[in-house]
RNA sequence: UGGGGAGUCGCCAAGCUGGUUAAGGCAGCGGAUUUUGAUUCCGCCAUACGAGGGUUCGAAUCCUUCCUCCCCAG
């Protein structure tokens, strides 16, 4: 639980569905703790109201030193490299649906929730990827806990109902082994539902805002918080053509389609739009932007990525239609898998992709299941 | 130095045949959206028009002096 609407409402319908319920907060970033964008305080507070109000034990965990170590080390190192991580994704497979998880297994626990929304089932053998005699796997099975061990069948991940609210972008890297012990109970609603039994229930946080920002560090300045571990490195900004329009302070600092901080003024004989980044060039620590939104090279039609990851456990066939996504919150895209190897995948599209950015997710689609995905190159 | 041109918000840039509150864009700032970073959307952003004098009921817009910059001559 983290003191928000989602993972309370999670929580109650479990209860309220007749699961032994223990509430688990998780504190996993302890180096701003009182600082003033720090909340973890009234958080914690928020939890315990909430658990007190549906009636569970509320304990708290620490993976304070495995986040630095399996998510903060890999961010750092990305962005050193002039690429553009995305942490939560990483959050994910290695802390909430790992470390968490081992450490509820060891409590005792049979499976895990958590306020996502997406949704997990499982598929019996002998049945393809749109075949009918799916089971669902919700808040009524699972007696019997996991059946990853089992060969029937397997768990596919699905998109939440609500597509507008859908994390299953986040949840790609997920395996059968973790999709095997987890529960999405908010898969099915939307946030308005989920806010309306937060009240309906009495729950304190019912009209809470949302939290954003990387996932346990919260919502910060980015730049300054990136220049507590990395230095700046000044360079020169120029167009694809060459000419010298601008200063960076460290290609580190910028992504692929920014927009806000690049800090390009009017200049003498340009049509007056704005500037955005569009490449880097590492050797010469010089940051390539171009004018406009919709400039050529701000669009790609295809992309590799590596670091592969499949919720099945194999990578899905080379063809065509599939979606994909190559960053959360970004529309689905109609694509053909290329090339496939244990190694790396090629996509293409079948329209342009704005700013497409190493570092960040490409994640596949076929209809409502998630693939699983890769690292975009 | 002579001749020509120009000086309007951090940067571009309208307005400069005088008339209520000085366009717009970029940047910046604030907010909305958002469990990454971005993007996108909305709002804010020159009592001030290089400086000083005039003319006028009224001037960024006319006159004048000075300052600065650019171009061509030398």
């Amino acid at each position: 639980m983290s003191g928000g609407v989602d993972s309370s409402v999670a929580a109650l319908l479990l209860k309220r569905q007749g699961f032994d319920v223990v509430g688990l907060f998780m504190k996993n970033w302890e180096e701003d703790d009182d600082d003033e964008y720090c909340s973890t305080r009234q958080d914690l507070i928020d939890c315990a109201s909430v658990a007190e109000i549906i009636g569970i034990d509320l304990e708290a965990v620490n993976f304070s030193a495995e986040y630095k170590e399996r998510v903060f080390s890999t961010f750092l190192a990305e962005y050193s490299a002039g690429r553009t991580p995305n942490p939560d994704v990483l959050c994910n497979a290695e802390i909430k649906f790992k470390a968490f998880l081992d450490h509820a297994m060891a409590l005792g626990a049979q499976r895990i929730a958590t306020g996502h929304y997406a949704r997990v089932r499982y598929v019996d053998a002998g049945v393809g990827e749109n075949g009918a005699r799916v089971r669902r796997v919700d808040a009524g099975v699972g007696e019997n806990g996991a059946r990853v061990s089992q060969t029937a069948g397997r768990y596919e991940l699905l998109k939440a109902v609500d597509h507008s609210k859908d994390q299953s972008y986040f949840l790609h890297r997920l395996t059968q082994a973790q999709l095997a012990r987890v529960m999405f109970p908010l898969g099915e609603m939307k946030k308005i539902e989920v806010r309306k039994i937060a009240e309906e229930a009495g729950l304190s946080n019912f009209a809470k805002r949302g939290s954003t920002g990387i996932c346990f560090i919260g919502e910060r300045p980015f730049r300054e918080f990136l220049n507590r571990y990395l230095p700046r490195k000044p360079g020169p900004m120029r167009t694809p053509e060459g000419k010298a329009v601008g200063e960076h302070i460290g290609l580190s600092f910028y992504t692929i389609g920014q927009r806000k901080g690049v800090g390009i003024g009017g200049l003498k004989d340009s049509a007056g739009g704005p500037w955005y980044v569009c490449g880097k060039d590492l050797e010469k620590n010089e940051l390539i932007v171009v004018q406009g939104h919709d400039h050529p090279l701000l669009l790609s039609l295809k992309l590799r990525a590596d670091d592969l990851a499949w919720v099945s456990g194999e990578a899905p066939q080379a063809r065509s239609s599939y979606g994909a996504k190559t960053r959360y919150r970004q529309a689905e895209a109609l694509c053909r898998v290329s090339r496939v190897s244990g190694d790396d995948l090629v996509i293409e599209f079948s329209a342009p992709q704005w700013a497409v950015t190493p570092g960040q997710s490409a994640v596949l689609y076929s209809s409502e299941v998630c693939l699983g995905g890769g690292v975009i190159q």
